[in-house]
DNA sequence: ACCTGAACACCGTTCAAGT
DNA sequence: ACCTGAACACCGTTCAAGT
């Protein structure tokens, strides 16, 4: 390929291929040398289409966020707790399905139009479910927060240079895990081993969402 | 200084090198490279003490986690609630003193000793509060998630290679953010930028932190 | 305007020495 | 056993070219 004004590529080529390596090899593959590599170009031929590595990380995220389905969530027709469930399930099912897309959510603010446009459907709906502006307010970020967090910790859990294994398997892996914790000095931590392997499954996810939920329309 | 079996170093001073760089210059100034300039010795010296750098990561987060007063986390002389309160806010302030020390600990899995001895508190906690053993596992996870995610959150907003700012200047910066929100696209958001602001506070943590709770015990 | 080659200042880690 | 110098295979980013 050689050089001259082609604009052979586009930011969202760069996108692209940051997007597979992220599958590929987890966030510590995303880097700019492997974008370009991806691309067949040279590694600084990137940079005229983003200006740095970081901006590469946060389109990645708005990116995501931008998949979000807000007309379901929006829809009148379904319960509102229907619709939080859906949201929160959603989420969490994109984010675990790219391991290390949570560790790009957390290198920086969630700032983006498309985390703005988020949040206001999440404060319309708590506002359905009978919520004050305040309280909705608040409501919505400890919703973003039980999510993000939960799947931080998943993910802290998965191998981040590999891709995501399924459910059942890092659940077995936890079991094994708890499985050798020495009962006479941790006896209730050893005894509700069964449950602590479950944690890292959807049924414990959404048993939280709801423990949340009844916490913030009681 | 001269190379000789002199044991000039141990992990216990890698460590304090690595906790010296994390407070400075957060999560990114962690290199193995600059522990060894800080202990004034070769790069590869440093692997005499320590396997490899994921291990002083995690030997970070399980000195932090080791500094969480367990004792009076289990004091029956307190109520259970304020036993709650007080881990949690404890553990967020030390969070947040260093940051990039959430990204350390979700880097990787939370199964050293004190993590366990941590867990074990917390499950007996639970259970003087009135949960039986499966609830009271499901919500231990649900509060661990809960601090975490916040303090994960919290320090996305931070300037990750900087020390950290009070919280007084830090809503500030997020209430300039929503300030400058359009109140066309988002009215929501922006009638609601002032409560916000305030996200990335001790208050709001505590607010769900009450919320959680009660949907832990209702 | 767009791309290249080359370079700069970094990484983590390994390996063959020296004491 | 412990440390060193040198090296390997990487980073992100910049800069002076070429077309």
């Amino acid at each position: 390929m050689r050089p001259g004004p082609k604009r052979t590529l586009s930011e969202e080529a760069v996108l692209d291929a940051a997007m597979g390596l992220l599958a590929e090899g987890g966030a510590a593959a995303v880097t700019v040398r492997g974008i370009a590599s991806r691309l067949g170009v040279a590694p600084n031929a990137v940079y005229t289409y983003v200006p740095n590595k970081a901006a590469v990380l946060s389109a990645l995220v708005e990116r995501l966020l931008g998949e979000v389905d807000l007309k379901a969530l929006a829809d009148p027709a379904t319960p509102w707790r229907r619709r939080l469930h859906a949201l929160a399930l959603g989420l969490r099912e994109r984010l675990i399905a790219q391991p290390g897309m949570v560790h790009l959510l957390l290198s920086g603010p969630m700032d983006g139009p498309n985390a703005l446009a988020l949040g206001e459907c999440l404060l319309a709906v708590l506002a359905e479910a009978g919520l004050d502006p305040e309280p909705a307010a608040r409501a919505s970020y400890l919703l973003i927060v039980y999510v993000v967090g939960s799947i931080a910790l998943e993910a802290a859990e998965m191998d981040a240079d590999a891709p995501p294994q399924p459910e059942a398997e890092r659940v077995a892996a936890r079991r094994a895990t708890f499985a050798a914790v020495p009962a006479d000095r941790f006896p209730r931590t050893a005894a509700a081993a069964e449950t602590m392997a479950g944690f890292i499954s959807t049924e414990q996810f959404r048993w939280g969402l709801d423990r949340l939920l009844d916490g913030l329309t009681r």
